[in-house]
DNA sequence: CTTTTACATCAACAAGTGTTGATATAAATA
DNA sequence: TATTTATATCAACACTTGTTGATGTAAAAG
């Protein structure tokens, strides 16, 4: 809107940009000032400081997973389409915001105690979420009979790096096309 | 063999363990040697360097499965079962050396020029190769005529995270139960 | 006009970083 | 026994890190 919240908008684009390239320790003050085209006292302006950088964007983009899967969780679809909706909105969210996305997956490990429990926790509850769903289904017998542990682990990975496909500004992919192809590779998997 | 080798495979051990914990920058040289019990100065006896260490374990396990991939690729396989045989090697090299396969993953970030790019142009001659594979699997009409790069991303997506079930000692994992539910994930997906 | 707010610059700090050199000791080797 | 080798300790270096404080300026708000 203002001037103020603009400014501070490019800072949090740098700065998640410049953790993505170099990770969130090999990223220093002076290089998002340095990008920024200020000097590193500057930086302080935007955010308290850098681990509280982290917590924030990672908790707030967390937060938008879980509120997603919450909503899907509670609702009346069949286990296999709750499991594409994971799909669809995780390609969404990635899709707009990659690097937010990519902060989630890769830099959690940089949050400290006791936060960082707080956080594995969470993450936890995220993945039992997928579990029971997957588990509805092998009881349903909509799925596979497989291991529920290896089903649901599998099924997470699979979509965990799509950020790689969008933090690139070479790859340019539709989002709908990619849902489409990631479903059916966990629901068929790739043989004919 | 002798108490060198010895020393120097704990120092090795130690080190991946606590990269694997905190992060390649987030571990410091002397929190290898707090966990050795013996003085900063003492850890170079065994590498020359931080990044050395790095970039030999980097490298060496990356040659395993570069290796491995050569092999396969020229064998007279089916590609599907030449997936297999992926799959397999994989799990194999990550259940016996969790931390190398975690390293490999994890920290490729903290390469610096110029063998970043170095390890960039192997690692997508890797992906050329899987997905040459999968593309004589589309041709032939074994594999479903999903879109190739999606196909070929979201496998290695499927068993890059297997580490994760290694490096935690609660988690014990049967390789080969594990080989077989993969293939299967990957071939079939979950729908029954 | 006055006062607050946003933003900028410069210097400096305390702590932590990888690494080296000098030196001592015990073990293995010759 | 003499000598190399592996290992240990201690101190110190040059540098980078996140962060703060003092100070100035220009714009917005009252």
């Amino acid at each position: 809107m203002n001037v103020v919240n603009l400014k501070r908008k490019r800072f949090l684009e740098v700065s998640l940009k410049l953790i993505h390239e170099k990770g969130f320790k090999g990223t220093t003050m002076r290089d998002i000032a340095t990008q920024l085209n200020c000097d590193v006292a500057n930086v302080y302006n935007y955010v308290d400081s850098k681990q509280a950088l982290l917590e924030e964007k990672l908790f707030e983009i967390s937060g938008a997973f879980h509120e997603s899967i919450n909503n899907i969780l509670i609702s009346s679809y069949s286990p296999v389409d709750k499991l594409k909706a994971i799909v669809s909105f995780h390609i969404q969210l990635t899709s707009r915001r990659p690097f937010e996305v990519a902060l989630l997956v890769n830099e959690w490990r940089n949050l400290k105690e006791p936060i960082l429990s707080k956080f594995l926790e969470e993450k936890g509850g995220y993945e039992d979420k997928v579990r029971s769903i997957i588990k509805e289904g092998i009881n349903s017998g909509v799925l596979r009979d497989m291991d529920l542990e290896i089903a649901t682990f599998a099924m997470l990975s699979s979509i965990r790096w799509l950020h790689d496909k969008y933090t690139d500004p070479a790859k340019t992919v539709n989002p709908i096309e990619l849902e489409k192809q990631i479903s059916d590779f966990i629901l068929e998997g790739i043989r004919a």
